[in-house]
DNA sequence: CAAACTCCTGAACAGGTGTTCAAACGATAA
DNA sequence: TTATCGTTTGAACACCTGTTCAGGAGTTTG
């Protein structure tokens, strides 16, 4: 759409038309935008947030052990982990009547980590 | 609550009693596990992506850009600078009638490339 | 001054999201 | 087999969220 065509808006600049058309094709597109939404939407809850780093931590829980840890029912957390199951983000494993689930990328637990450090640095600088 | 009193459910399990009591100090609080959830929560809807990683390529970009890049109205860029601007996420400059926008921190950067490329790599593994 | 331009704000509406509830699945134990 | 445990599922509900719309700041130009 306006993607190809545009450059409509805002007719009274030039200096910047440059930037914004190089800034196009480095960009992630629209569709690997969503994508990633998609990701971070899915640890922007928090529930799945608690039980991700638990697993982060623990290595392997079951699902009776992250509703102990997170205060939800289990239903909410087997909810949650079907979430992230389907993403691929978590992996699961039967034994016996329980199913351990554990991190299934190592991105995702760079990212986790990432993320934590960031949130502990803000509140230190106020 | 349960977080200390509990260890109630599950009780037929002895050998991970010991596991979970132990994730529990290293783990993230309820309210750290919020407020990371607010971040990624953040960074999850489409909109509000899009103009992160315009900001992540170009560096500074008024709205008018950010508008034409992304292709949503320029109130709805808008209403999603208002958040991230909020959040600490982006920084805003005034010159003149317009006003710049930038990532105003690094570890979102950071957040950003490696989420791209965790996304690149998922596509790859197919 | 008024007009044009860039951007922001508030309210309202449609759509998505997480929880609870009731029920059921698969696996072990009696 | 039946009973119980651990976990999952689907529907229903209240809640939150992002967009649009109409209007209004703040800034430069004529």
């Amino acid at each position: 759409m306006d993607v190809v065509t545009g450059l409509d808006a805002c007719s009274t600049m030039e200096p910047d038309e440059a930037r914004v058309a190089a800034t196009r094709e480095r960009l992630v597109t629209a569709g690997e935008a969503t994508r990633l939404a998609d990701l971070f939407r899915l640890l922007g809850d928090p529930t799945r947030a608690q039980l991700l780093y638990a697993l982060l931590e623990a290595g392997e829980l079951c699902v009776c052990d992250l509703t102990e840890t997170v205060e939800v029912s289990d239903t909410a957390v087997s909810h949650a982990l079907r979430l992230l199951r389907t993403a691929g983000i978590v992996a699961s494993r039967r034994a016996g009547r329980m199913i351990y689930y554990r991190l299934a990328d190592a991105h995702v637990r760079m990212l986790l980590d990432l993320s934590r450090e960031h949130l502990r640095h803000e509140i230190v600088k106020g």
